[in-house]
DNA sequence: GGCCCGAATGAAAGCGCTTACATCGAGATC
DNA sequence: GATCTCGATGTAAGCGCTTTCATTCGGGCC
């Protein structure tokens, strides 16, 4: 049983190992400038005093954290959850450590996040797309807080993303070619959230471009309830045989409806999804959607934030997404 | 433009307003203490110059950091997503900030994950289930940080969980009941996960009192491909006609296994989760399995634990699960 | 009217670490 | 052999904030 309560300091263990603190200082942060006995007897020291760094004081001195901050909007949806946690995975293990805050959808409330991890010291942080106040972009300026955007692509700022507008355009591009000509589409709320903005207007192009436009659009809150009522409101509408969805949790929210309103996917209808998480795999049939990498975007956001961190200067990355083609897609019901 | 590169500090901000330090830190850290024309003025002082307090100095300074960790074994799984979403929600916004840390469901990540947190002054920790290397709760308690275990229950530690046995015991009872004897399990996998092991045990138990065992056990990697590989090898013993499953993502994988075999849910096979996350509506037929309270259980763990940083004795809460039976269960095929 | 009390504020001592700069020696150089 | 060089280590000055203790001042009370 250890009686003291208070922690070991630099002093003791410097003293413990017959060295200045420098020394024990530099032993464990730079081990190469100091000699290899030296080293050892600090380092015996540090483990017979059982000595931990206190990390105030080292921020304070040190001008560094080690802290970078993520700001979601929420980590209940799967997107988000796997590319924050690949993001994780990829910081310098023992260098870095991750401050998760999450916004609700709400700016205001992300704004307040950004300032509390910038608050907290993060060295570093990770946004999610490119819609917020250019307040927020000055602020992190003037304090010189390196940031990356991801989930989405853009020129301004440094980003590890994928172009939504291309990707939705794919999938639009095959449902014209399946023969679909009335179209609905069940878009996420694009209220500064570019990423479902970018969705819809990448698929109102691809529609336009065949002379075409949507048969109606539902702009509903993320969750498989909102997919499935804006399905079953579009649905009115007899004559639509597709339904292209802004992300996969709308889709299987949509396709839920469709079996309960006894609507046979793919033949009566066909439903397709955006991001490709783990429940396109698992909804019957499994969800035509597209695959955006998301684990590989948290892995080079990483990368890219350690960079700016470190000084070097960060090119943006933009990842591919690619279509997938399951099983809830078909060519309208009449064309045989 | 403003020239100056360094941040203002409180003496700036004090000379500015015309006080003394302590009176500025007062103003930020208690202002009631302070008479309000004062603090006027130190708020002034504070919005024109731009104040953002040091992360580091205050730390050291007020031995509090505001941090609390978590480490839990993977983001990817959305019960996890879901719980530290509602605990990082509601963490005191402003005065607490959450570090998540992710152990991959390994114990010696885990252990170094924990000390990670605790380097960066982490003032408490969340930490998912009980099993894990005593010495980590011995160096929790010299180190004096208080920490909250969730998603299971016992009794040496403060939690906020729920009862994995008596929720497996539940669906086990219903399944029996249903006129089941030939039954199989697909667990996660046990070792160092008390979850896992509670459930399979409350599941055995369970059978034990009926006089029955079970006929097959697997105990697979968590994922929609674990519980699909599993299912298919029990399914081996076509006798079987009900499997039990540790959580919804391994039930997931199995009724799409059945899916692919040709096997009619609930007509020819029983299939049961638990947890009950979003998937477990949107499959179909839609998964019966055991609800578990997770953003509650977040909820309550952030309360305990700001409680027990605040010096409070916290009083573990058990939340109870609850049998929420949708479309995956029926009797077994030959009892007309 | 003098005294005491408490609220508001100030002075200054750290908190524990990093790091610029100084110092010390030993080998290299001529 | 004296001087120079450079690597290893020590000295000590902060980093910016909180907090204890002291001081001041305006009333209330006898």
């Amino acid at each position: 049983m250890t009686e003291k309560t208070s922690h070991a300091t630099v002093d003791d263990v410097a003293r413990l190992a017959g060295v200045s603190t420098a020394t024990v200082s530099r032993c464990l942060n730079a081990p190469d400038r100091v000699v290899a006995a030296t080293r050892e007897k600090v380092m015996a020291a540090v483990r017979t005093l059982n000595y931990t760094p206190n990390f105030g004081a080292k921020a304070l001195a040190s001008k560094r954290t080690g802290i970078i901050g993520a700001v979601v909007p929420t980590l209940e949806n799967a997107v988000f959850a796997h590319g924050v946690d690949a993001f994780e995975r990829s910081l310098e293990p023992g260098k870095f450590a991750l401050l998760v805050a999450s916004s609700g959808y709400d700016a205001t409330r992300e704004k307040h996040q950004i300032e509390a991890l910038v608050a907290r010291g993060a060295d570093g942080l990770l946004l999610v797309g490119f819609d917020r106040d250019p307040a927020i972009y000055d602020w992190l300026a003037v304090r010189k807080v390196p940031y990356v955007l991801a989930w989405s692509s853009g020129e301004q700022h440094v980003f590890a993303g994928f172009d939504n507008q291309a990707g939705i355009a794919a999938m639009v591009r095959m449902v014209l070619d399946l023969g679909h000509r009335n179209i609905a589409m069940i878009s996420g709320k694009t209220l500064g959230n570019d990423r479902a903005r970018g969705r819809l207007e990448g698929a109102c192009a691809t529609l336009a471009e065949a002379g075409l436009a949507f048969r109606g659009v539902a702009e509903v809150a993320y969750g498989f309830e909102g997919g499935a009522a804006a399905f079953a409101g579009l649905m009115q509408d007899r004559a639509i045989t597709a339904v292209i969805c802004g992300n996969d949790v709308l889709a299987a929210g949509a396709l839920r409806a469709a079996h309960r309103m006894g609507l046979r996917v793919p033949e009566d209808v066909t439903i397709t999804g955006f991001d490709d998480i783990d429940i396109a795999e698992i909804t019957s049939p499994e969800l035509t959607t597209v695959r955006v990498p998301h684990t590989r975007m948290g892995e080079e956001a990483a990368r890219l934030l350690q960079d700016l961190i470190a000084g070097k200067s960060g090119e943006s990355v933009l990842l591919p997404t690619e279509l997938v083609a399951r099983g809830t897609h078909a060519p309208p019901a009449g064309s045989a």
